[in-house]
DNA sequence: TCCTACGATGGACACAGTCCAAGTCAAGAA
DNA sequence: TTCTTGACTTGGACTGTGTCCATCGTAGGA
């Protein structure tokens, strides 16, 4: 994904190692980490990287809209670079693996407005919860 | 809501005095309180309630079914009493204000076996994210 | 090559939640 | 009514997650 970096340095971002190497490991679209995880990771490429420099790039990653933050449990919050294909989310209330799904319809148009309080409403996320086909066997 | 403590004395719990401030405080079906707005809520009415007697009294509820934990954002988990009624949640991206709605179709009827992975799902909770009347005025 | 504003660092801090050993008391027994 | 006992409560220590800040380093333009 380095069309990512392509477009951070289009927005003016300064190419630091510590950049490259969050984006390289936010790199495929399948992964739903916690920002300890995307630190571990980066870590493993570029030791020293710190904790804190890990949850700025990824917050100014999410305020670009490159990357969508994802709050499943109460626990930590997941970063999801799928950012720029709308879905929503699978979630195992065991193990906690998260997948990404469709659904046939866009809930939002399922939001009447006499059950908008004069809000107005700008997105809905789906979170289902089950179990993943591991967790059922056990 | 004394029918609360009912069903509770029916389970076999001891009715303790901070129970039944938990109780007195989640009373009424419109609120999503924090553990610590319950806290601070309870002991108005009992100043010696501790933290923990608090979140041990809401994770038994939670497990009992007679409340709903939701996690509307990455911050601290809300506590909604209204769990014999299923809805969803409207909350406002400004403020935090959160509103129960009821859209006009389960969710879960609109993820295709396809793209269930093979999962069990058992749930769908949605949440809608926009601005409340009084943000959107400012 | 040099300058400097932007970014990285680590450590302190804040907040949400869990755990535990010790003390207390609700409720059944007598 | 009093006694007994195990369920419940308590405060504080501890963990995990996330934020903040003073200081240092460096990317990238001049
Ligand atoms: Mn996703
Ligand atoms: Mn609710
Ligand atoms: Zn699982
Ligand atoms: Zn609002």
């Amino acid at each position: 994904m380095s069309d990512l970096l392509d477009r951070l340095r289009g927005r003016g971002w300064r190419m630091t190692s510590q950049r490259r190497v969050v984006a390289q490991v936010l790199d495929g679209d399948h992964v739903h980490l916690t920002a300890d995880e995307v630190h571990a990771r980066a870590a493993a490429l570029l030791p020293e990287i710190s904790r804190a420099t890990v949850y700025n790039t990824l917050g100014e990653l999410v305020s670009l809209g490159e990357v969508i933050e994802v709050a499943t449990d109460g626990r930590a919050r997941r970063y999801d670079p799928n950012a720029h294909h709308p879905h929503h989310h699978l979630v195992c209330s065991e193990c906690g693996t998260v997948r990404d799904v469709h659904p046939d319809r866009d809930p939002l148009t399922d939001l009447p407005a006499r059950e908008r309080f004069g809000f107005t409403v700008a997105a809905a996320e789906v979170t289902y919860r089950g179990l993943c086909p591991d967790c059922a066997k056990a």
